[in-house]
DNA sequence: CAGTTCACGATTGTTAACAATCTTTGTCAA
DNA sequence: TTGACAAAGATTGTTAACAATCGTGAACTG
């Protein structure tokens, strides 16, 4: 690996700030993040031009590029909804993590000196803090970019772009599928494996990423399911 | 992993074939892949526009596509061009698939029941045929359309999608820094890969792919380059 | 002759009006 | 009451004109 990740922008991957487009990409895949936008919610785009204050052409080229993502699926004359993952694609998921994540730690573990560990022991800070004022919007979002820092603290653009797809189409399926309580990782397993990388311990740290990911995975129930919602303004307005 | 890929658009990924962006983005990326396109050449939204015979909207709309898919830069005012990976980044490319694709081949070695290993099969056969005929850039494109199909096998649209950008880039790269005669994969490391997959043998497998990879990686010239070409209705024109 | 400035042409960015499609609602008949 | 049909309204798709920016080259000045 080698050059840091800019930190900024976490949102807008590559193009960055493209001014509007940007904006509006960032504010809907953080609230998808933080599960405030539901699966097959739809973004009108008269909406989404009053909400940000644009026009429209902005926001029809924000929704290409979250649809290009997978955050959002376009149907043709009939408008934009948020993705909502079928039971299928959930299991596409966690195999796909379940195939990176692993080799990620156990790589991170071998040689933490060529790593960027505050970005983690921060995050986790973070962590710790929003749980102690019962935030829980943010809890659900730190828990997710977690596991998108440590892929982005290889300095890898590649490696940070691929988790970062997979972080949330799971927080979407967690959203969808998991019951209220384990909305969130467990407390202390993110510091666990942080820990088993600040030690080089290899094995260790894989296996309890493994059974981090399992554990999610097994706190879903595929027959729950979840409604849509519709005031927009709301959810994507202030900050 | 679970349902069997559609076959069908390759290039388009998820957004299916949104007619007139899909054929642009198609052709374009299948250019890019037979390195037809060098990096740094413009494509100017007038040209594309008559090359392709469709509207200005559809050409800016292929372009956003294929920024976000880091085919192609958008620079504000200027125009798109075809990337230009430098040393950094292709770096970066192949720590990325020595991550990944590792893993990937030895999780397929320990079950090919589950596995499309037809398609894999068939594939090999396409390669053989083109590098009997001698079609230059065919070869180059199948030779790494290999490596995507390898994750499309698996059936896992994540795991594919991941591997299908990871090639198109290290095919930039291979066509700015690798010697003519390495722009493609050597005769016979495929078909091993392949046939280690079907012995059930994971530790060859992987161990055949950790050395092709290094092998394609060892082959680049990090000083060498090659200058961007303008003719693209010849380049993009037909078929 | 070298360097700078300015104006023009070419290219990209934006907007607003228009066209096409879908959704809803209201009416009518069975 | 229920179902089908049709018209009106709302939403998305497309186009073309306009605005802003950039690159180029000619003219000018030192």
């Amino acid at each position: 690996m080698s050059s840091k990740l800019k930190e900024s922008t976490i949102a807008s991957s590559n193009l960055k700030s493209r001014s509007d487009e940007g904006i509006i990409v960032e504010r809907i895949y953080k609230a998808v993040m933080e599960q405030r936008l539901a699966p097959k919610t739809k973004l009108s785009e008269a909406r989404l031009c009053e909400t940000f204050g644009v026009g429209r052409m902005h926001v029809r080229r924000a929704l290409l590029l979250l649809a290009s993502q997978g955050i959002i699926e376009l149907q043709s004359n009939r408008g934009a909804y948020v993705a909502c993952p079928d039971e299928s694609e959930a299991n596409d998921v966690f195999a796909a993590r379940m195939l990176i994540e692993p080799p990620l730690v156990r790589q991170m573990a071998q040689s933490p000196d060529d790593i960027d560990l505050t970005l983690l022991t921060d995050h986790i800070a973070l962590e710790d803090a929003a749980r102690k004022m019962n935030e829980r919007t943010e809890i659900i979002r730190l828990s997710g970019e977690f596991h998108t820092k440590l892929a982005q603290s290889t300095g890898n653009k590649f490696v940070f772009r691929m988790m970062r797809e997979l972080v949330t189409r799971t927080s979407l399926i967690v959203g969808l599928f998991g019951s209220s309580e384990n909305a969130s990782c467990p407390d202390d397993e993110h510091s666990n494996i942080l820990e088993a990388i600040r030690l080089r311990n290899p094995e260790l740290a894989e296996k309890l990423l493994i059974s981090h990911l399992n554990h999610i995975q097994s706190g879903l129930d595929m027959t729950s399911r979840q409604a849509p919602q519709d005031d927009l303004a709301a959810i994507l307005g202030s900050e």
